[in-house]
DNA sequence: ATGAAGAAGAAAATATTTTTCATCATTTTT
DNA sequence: AAAAATGATGAAAAATATTTTCTTCTTCAT
């Protein structure tokens, strides 16, 4: 905490008492009071537009706009690299929430790429550029990354199915083989519905592949590829959020190194199905 | 580079030729220009007042006074340790090819975080709180990004529908009333199915929230509520990883503010669907 | 009690920003 | 090619916002 804040606080009670009311106001509610003009802030802290000029001025501000400008220049420097992750309780500002947001996303996607196993990677990067069908399996939120992941490998021409039900799939893992490829999604790696399909694939021949967080856990023992993404601490609510973050940013690499190490299959198919939805936007008059 | 001067460059080609004019000024003279009143700039660019004004406005700014604290706000940030977002190409190493996307997400959440504008979230979250029903749009990658505010919502037991159909988004649309909230998401916010099912949701009477890249769009404009997630540059491929990280990360503020906001209603729900998923599979043998 | 000094708001004055309106240039239609 | 329509632009008017002035009120020292 630095400059204008900080020398709100200081100063505070050598002040009128309206100006140490509205100072008070202004420290309490700062990301709100930047977005109010001069009327609405003195009408917000019970205190008169007149008074807020004054008080600007004697800050050695030009005016209430100059005052107003520098505030909100200190207000979005960037937070300091907290520590550890942030939980998040009742009753907080949003700048808080979104600065606690911010810091357990940021730490989420340090952390998974620094224990990233790129041995491991390039092991995914083979098996999917190899694979004749892949399935991916995920519940709920993980559902959504395999969903995610589903959409990248059919753009470049990849059989690749996402089911969400649970019937579906096993279904679907059933009619694997040798040459396909199954890839597990699970925040926990415990997921039943998502280990009995990857069981199911494996049993078939399927090479297997698993997405979960650190850690032994039932769905990376049954692997024969093992991925890992940040998790936060035990204990944490919300833990899936940072999570599928985490999940997102391993399925950019894995997708990305597989366009960069098989450029020329795979850019040009890229490129056309871009071309393709746009020209068939067009064709429909727009 | 990113933000405003970078939403500038990109769209000043498509600009009136008097907005070219001022918009070239202010990329070379930001740093002046945000001490300047909009007379000042006016005659310094040797534009009027009335252009800047509209000019700002344009922009999808609320005025003058905001686009240039916006402005100010964004100079102040030191620069960032790696300058720019990396772009991917052929034959990279695994190595850098993580370490590449580490630095786009990083800073897509970073830039994110920093331009959000916290009035409007605070808006947003009260509008979904108030919502009778949420109908959240959004196809492909954006798509994912809608369906993943589903999820949450319907965890806190509001009535949120996604819709991946472009036919039954605008069936959906057409229900829609007051009181009611239809959420588009779209990396471009020009996607055509999205605007049109946030334009019928709009002339039902429902209120409207976009989540966008930042600058002016067609989806943000017909939006009562707008929200932006940071853009990667023009030209740059895969824009839509970095994109749909940032938008996930918007919507878990979002998420996150609504329930702190409102603990003592949602949170008890959340945590009962929680145990309730457990239990479930617990009475099936597991 | 009385006067001086300063705090604070109402209102006036000033400044700034936005909108309206008239003009001019460009494009489209006839 | 002329006429009409559209759109960009700045001047001026209108609306807002900010600062200053002026007056009242309170406090404190005498």
């Amino acid at each position: 905490m630095s400059g204008i804040l900080q020398a709100l606080r200081e100063q505070q009670h050598h002040m009128n008492p309206k100006e140490q009311i509205l100072a008070q106001f202004i420290l309490e509610h700062a990301h709100e009071a930047v977005h109010l003009s001069i009327t609405e802030l003195a009408g917000r802290s019970g205190t008169s537009a007149a008074t807020v000029s004054r008080f600007c001025r004697s800050l050695l501000f030009k005016g209430y706009g100059d005052f107003r400008m520098k505030l909100s220049a200190e207000l979005v420097q960037p937070v300091p690299a907290k520590p550890s992750y942030q939980d998040i309780v009742a009753g907080n500002t949003l700048h808080s929430i979104a600065q606690a947001i911010e810091t357990n996303h940021l730490r989420s996607i340090s952390d998974t790429t620094r224990q990233l196993d790129l041995t491991e990677v390039q092991r995914a990067v083979d098996a999917l550029h190899d694979a004749r069908r892949i399935d991916l399996y995920g519940m709920a939120t993980s559902g959504m990354v395999a969903y995610d992941c589903q959409q990248k490998l059919v753009r470049i021409g990849k059989m690749a199915q996402h089911w969400s039900d649970s019937h579906m799939q096993i279904t679907s893992a059933t009619s694997l083989g040798e040459g396909d490829v199954a890839f597990a999604f699970s925040y926990s790696g415990e997921t039943p519905e998502t280990l009995d399909a990857l069981l199911c694939a494996k049993e078939r021949g399927a090479t297997t592949i698993s997405l979960t967080k650190f850690g032994a856990n039932r769905i990376s023992q049954l692997a024969d590829i093992r991925l890992y993404a940040s998790s936060l601490e035990e204990g944490m609510r919300r833990g899936d959020m940072a999570s599928r973050i985490a999940q997102l940013h391993v399925v950019d690499i894995l997708f990305t190194a597989l366009l960069s190490l098989h450029f020329d299959d795979y850019v040009p198919l890229l490129e056309q199905s871009f071309q393709e939805v746009k020209k068939y936007r067009k064709e429909k008059g727009r």
